[in-house]
DNA sequence: GTTCCTGCAAAATTTTTGCATCAGT
DNA sequence: ACTGATGCAAAAATTTTGCAGGAAC
């Protein structure tokens, strides 16, 4: 039920819906623009501004940063990203799908890292939820802080050497 | 089972609550470090490092941003506050009860505003997920994004007019 | 040919840090 | 007294903005 694995992404499928949804909204697919859309679209987990940035860079697609933050912004708003902050570093990206099949993520606060999962029982509790509300929902962000599997290993591990 | 209103926050407990963490774990419970916890008992609702700046200079006890910063980054460390990012804005911070009590947010996305609400039906899907991850989670945060009633009900008056 | 988009660089915002001085225990 | 905490101000990190030139439709 709650799954762990790689979440399949249909990568060129999203990049595909994202260069259509820009176009039906009136906005163009310029080659900087899906420069930041195709690096997105390469990768499962997320990205902040900067790291697109550096990877555009890397491949000789030099894009501005203030380029991929007006891009982020546009497509954010567009629902064709989801943001992810965390508390540490900077703000975190990733495609939204547009089945409005989503995940969510767990973040390791010894390491940094983020993983995701998906678990239908709490999206059933929360769709409840929203109905009680007086509230009008429109989407949710969950994330659980803890240890991953590794540095709980070794947290283990320190602590029975320790004792 | 879902309340969407003032959650009882007995102020006072929190703040003695935190001078005892505080002392118990070998901090100084100094002036202005009090001053920003006080601060932060008087809200139930989120505060940011710079609103804890603005009202303390208001009530002339001025203290400096970065003993405000550093107080909150010691309290969080102590699990004494939770940390709230929305995406717009800086961070806001409140108190963490020591009973493990604790509520999730709502952020209209119209006008900025945060609230609060509780559902044990969700913490109950939360404890399941927990369980069954390769994960050790120590804590989640939730967010629900949408319109808060107000501007619902504004948007909606907007839609009819121009039909 | 328009109009939107980009890149650069400067500015704004938020948070962190170094260091001399001060206060809590 | 000792040691940790503060305040200031400078720096770092992240994000936004103005504007002249360039690219998409």
């Amino acid at each position: 039920m709650a799954t762990q694995a790689a979440i399949p992404t249909s990568t060129q499928s999203w990049v595909e819906h994202t260069a259509d949804a820009l176009r039906r909204a009136g906005y163009r697919s310029s080659g900087p623009r899906m420069a930041v859309v195709e690096t997105l679209g390469r990768h499962d987990c997320v990205l902040t501004a900067g790291e697109i940035a550096d990877r555009l860079r890397s491949e000789g697609r030099d894009v501005g940063v203030a380029t991929v933050y007006r891009a982020l912004e546009l497509l954010e708003g567009l629902g064709l990203l989801h943001r992810l902050e965390t508390g540490e570093g900077p703000t975190r990206y990733e495609p939204a799908h547009p089945t409005g099949e989503h995940h969510h993520h767990l973040l390791c606060e010894r390491c940094g890292h983020v993983s995701a999962f998906e678990d239908q029982g709490v999206e059933r509790s929360l769709g409840r939820l929203a109905r009680r509300l007086d509230f009008r929902v429109e989407g949710h962000d969950l994330v659980l802080r803890g240890q991953c599997a590794v540095c709980a290993a070794e947290s283990r591990s320190k602590a029975e050497g320790r004792a």
